[in-house]
RNA sequence: GCGCCAGUAGCUCAGCUGGAUAGAGCAACGGACUUCUAAUCCGUAGGCCGAGGGUUCGAAUCCUUCCUGGCGCGCCA
């Protein structure tokens, strides 16, 4: 609808400059074209005219008028008028809001999927918790954002690739291979002074347990060995919960990438040699270092302690190196803010490795601040106290708690009261949005009782839906794939959630002032159609964000 | 001290690439159920868009200084 348009002015404006009326030349790279807020300004305006004042060195309006006068005559428009400074206002023909519920019926669930995206590879990695404890809910926000922006960039036409990048290396998986251990002696009888730095909840416990069982009492295995073995145990163990936990959220990856995977192949050291070769690390204090400050970081990072050991940030630049080499043309990490001091050493290493540091986006989630009552309660892995990802699924749903975590732009911190979600439960927005959906879906069992049949595309009498409410039902409708689009390019898909209750809204309200079966069967049957696509927008909105769309409530 | 994010109605937040009279939900107040599901709808009220300066036809949006809150600033991950 709006690249008709776009299309329709670009060729008026090309007409004005072959007939000399205008003469600059200017061809504007993409012209805009944006949905007034207020309904008397019609359904799409755009700035034209005023953008071109300056290069014609004409009054907005007089330039306006060049055009209007070409556009008037085409069929798409109703009515083209100037306006205020020199807006240039377009009033669409009934008829194509009409072919838009065509559109939706036949598209089905395709309807308002997109080919902007064009098949770029693009890879979204996310949750990426460590596999030292099950999720929290810290964890939560991040994995249903970075869940529905894949989705929504696969809707806008990109190849996305979802992943969870393993840290099964490092410091803390020594540290859970050793309180599993030290509670598994525990366990047989041994007397143990837990260390503070160790892992205290109780999970630690129950992984020991079952080590035990399954693989006995560890006795005369060398210390060093035994700590190896209880920490990949454990590793293989609570990755086993961190998937079912997801999954329980809806949430599926396709591929799960060891960090171990990277330091087994090699692939940390290769990439430090290519580093080194470029010039770009240096040994200080017997230790090597990455000149990042070469290109905007604040100081210079360490790849390698004096101890020999590597760094994270070692790990990461090989990983990510790595995601390139696998085709992928734009990555997007999807990260807790808390770390967005990384993003300046993470670009410099592209940079020093020749990538440009814009195929590395970071998506920072702020924090989550869970709250039970209105009182806050602080989380810590070590200290034991925190609520699983899983008790607050079981505790709020997960439709409830999908919602939510979309509810608002992620760069903006959250208050998640579990009291207040589940009392809400009743006008939480969710229930609101799937009620819509349910609305529908009893009015077509009533329809089917009454023998009111859903006309097919073309059959409709589209003289019955002539009112206000339905042609602005219909244009909403037809902005869903736009909304789609915005929320892919900008990485923002609640979008889609206020794009969702604003097509909510509008349904209920047409549901309260209008009936659908009413005692002329044409009408009845032109509104079970408009029902029907708005019903099918909500379910293609609500599954983008994993969210089900009841039949009935 | 430096950096990142935020500051919009009493509360929680939207506001698309700068556009015309800044929006929604909750809370408050007043209405609508013999009618396809009242988990709904209709109406009223509520604003120095944190403050100052700048850019221009036009700023909540861009630049700059300051204020407030959160988070970072490790040879931790």
């Amino acid at each position: 609808m709006k690249t008709q348009l776009r299309q329709a002015i670009m060729a008026a404006l090309k007409d004005c400059y072959a007939d000399g009326q205008l003469t600059s030349g200017e061809i504007p790279e993409d012209i805009l074209l944006e949905i007034p807020k207020n309904p008397d300004h019609g359904d799409f305006a755009t700035n034209l005219a005023m953008t071109l004042a300056k290069p014609e060195r004409k009054a907005p309006r007089q330039i306006a008028e060049l055009l209007v006068a070409r556009l008037q005559e085409n069929p798409l428009c109703d009515k083209v008028e100037i306006a205020g400074p020199g807006f240039i206002n377009f009033r669409l023909s009934a008829s194509c809001w009409y072919e838009v519920l065509d559109r939706v019926m036949t598209g089905g669930k395709d309807y308002g999927r997109s080919t902007v995206g064009k098949g770029t590879r693009i890879q979204v990695e996310f949750v990426s918790a460590n596999p030292t404890g099950p999720l929290h809910i810290g964890h939560g926000r991040g994995a249903v954002v970075g869940d529905a922006l894949a989705a929504v960039l696969q809707a806008a036409g990109y190849d996305v690739q979802r992943e969870y990048y393993v840290n099964d290396a490092g410091n803390q998986v020594t540290t859970l291979g050793r309180s599993i251990l030290l509670r598994l002696r525990e366990l047989q009888g041994e007397q143990i002074d837990f260390p503070e730095d160790g892992y205290q909840a109780a999970y630690v416990t129950d992984v020991a347990r079952k080590l035990r069982q399954e693989v006995g009492e560890l006795e005369g295995v060398d210390e060093a060995e035994a700590i190896e073995l209880c920490a990949r145990f454990g590793v293989a163990e609570i990755l086993t919960w961190i998937e079912a936990d997801l999954a329980e959220f809806g949430i599926r990856f396709d591929n799960w990438y060891s960090e171990k995977s990277l330091y087994d192949r090699q692939m940390v050291d290769q990439e430090l040699t290519k580093l080194k070769a470029k010039g770009l690390s240096f040994e200080q204090d017997d230790a090597l270092w990455l000149r990042t400050t070469e290109f905007g970081d604040d100081k210079d990072r360490v790849l390698i302690k004096s101890d020999g050991s590597y760094t994270y940030f070692a790990s990461d630049v090989a990983y990510h190196m790595e995601k390139f080499d696998r085709g992928f043309d734009r990555v997007i990490d999807v990260w807790g803010a808390d770390h967005h001091g990384y993003i300046p050493r993470m670009k410099a290493m592209l940079a020093g490795l020749g990538h440009p540091p814009e195929d590395l986006e970071v998506l920072l989630i702020q924090m989550v601040n869970l709250l039970r009552d209105g009182v806050p309660f602080t989380m810590g892995k070590r200290s034991g106290n925190f609520i699983t990802l899983r008790e607050v699924i079981d505790e709020v749903g997960r439709d409830a708690c999908r919602f939510f975590f979309l509810i608002r732009r992620c760069d903006s911190q959250l208050d998640f009261d579990l009291e207040l979600a589940k009392q809400q439960s009743s006008d939480n927005p969710v229930y609101y949005v799937q009620y819509a959906h349910a609305r529908v879906c009893s009015i077509n069992r009533n329809a089917e009782e009454a023998g009111v049949s859903l006309p097919l595309p073309g059959e409709v009498d589209y003289q019955c839906l002539a009112l206000p409410e339905e042609l602005a039902l219909a244009k909403l409708l037809a902005r869903f794939q736009e909304v789609i689009e915005g929320a892919a390019l900008h990485y923002e898909p609640h979008r889609v959630v206020f794009y969702l209750q604003d097509l909510a809204a509008q349904f209920h309200s047409y549901y309260n002032r209008q009936r659908v079966l009413v005692d002329d069967l044409n009408t009845s049957r032109a509104r079970l159609y408009l029902v029907n696509a708005v019903r099918i927008v909500l379910e293609n909105a609500l599954t983008l964000l994993g969210v089900s769309a009841p039949e009935q409530m």
